[in-house]
DNA sequence: ACTTTTTGATTATCTCTGACCTTCATTGTA
DNA sequence: TACAATGAAGGTCAGAGATAATCAAAAAGT
């Protein structure tokens, strides 16, 4: 028997796929709908709807609050895919996160003013963490960025 | 459904866009308008017309008091620097700063991948910190990006 | 045993309200 | 003419209300 996750999954999915690329839903009545609590709609999110997958997931607290999934047209780059896998393990140097982006540069992925942009972020002096921590943050940041690169340009 | 405060923003921007990039109300009146309290107009003020955002507020109080928004254009690199100064020098919160990134775009300082890579960086998730220490690296983060980009227009 | 799902208590964030405060223009009066 | 009194704006701030996020423990699958 499906599980409700999967199930919830299934509609946002379906939603999606009759709208125009994006839903925008609220938690709680999302939650009354499938008769659950509200964090469950937050567990069907992060496991099901994550950038890796293709997803973007926007949302807002307090009144007029809401959940807005949007689903991301990807290109299909498998280099960049391939180095984003790689990225998952943890600590990056300066020196390796800066050859990264040079090559990125020279492929033609990266612009060269993004790669400024996003040298100046892994730069040590403006992370200015201590050493075990600043690698970590450091592969974060690439990662995220690399992320975004494949989205293709929309809206 | 949205917001009250969502409401009032699109009210003011739409009379922005078709005046000659400033307005001029009275406050208690647009309160009335929207049958609520005056000070709901000063919070909409404070979270969606901020310098940041390229909005200067100006008011007067008393007899033939008003409110008036000007929409700042962002033309030469001379404000811009003094934007990055003085509103990302400390402490710059996620929102603040996703404002401050949406309105480079808007001007046409930044493309639109640049703006996604700026507010990958920025994201709360991706710094991972404790509270005060997040905010004052994405300040530092926001600062060196600008600056580089900045310098790159002289390239 | 291990992984995935489900739950709920707690926390964080965003919005809205009202009581009280400050500033400015006008009016009345010595 | 002073200038104090009055009234008409707008400003501030703390608290209440409305959502969503997090996290870890319990439960359910495998």
């Amino acid at each position: 028997m499906r599980s409700l996750a999967d199930k919830i999954e299934n509609y946002l999915k379906e939603l999606l796929g009759r709208s125009q690329g994006s839903v925008e839903i609220q938690r709680s009545e999302l939650a009354q709908v499938f008769d659950c609590v509200p964090s469950q709609i937050n567990y069907v999110l992060s496991t099901r709807f994550t950038v890796e997958q293709g997803y973007l997931v926007e949302s807002r607290r307090g009144g007029g609050g809401y959940l807005r999934i949007v689903k991301l047209p990807l290109t299909d780059e498998g280099p960049l895919r391939r180095l984003i896998e790689a990225s998952v393990d943890r600590l990056t140097s300066q020196q390796v996160g800066e050859g990264l982006i040079g090559r990125l540069v020279e492929e033609g992925f990266l612009t060269k003013r993004e790669g400024k942009l996003m040298r100046a972020v892994i730069d040590r002096e403006v992370l200015a963490l201590p050493l075990p921590e600043r690698d970590l943050l450091r592969s974060r940041l690439i990662r995220a960025m690399l992320l975004v690169l494949l989205q293709d340009d929309f809206d």
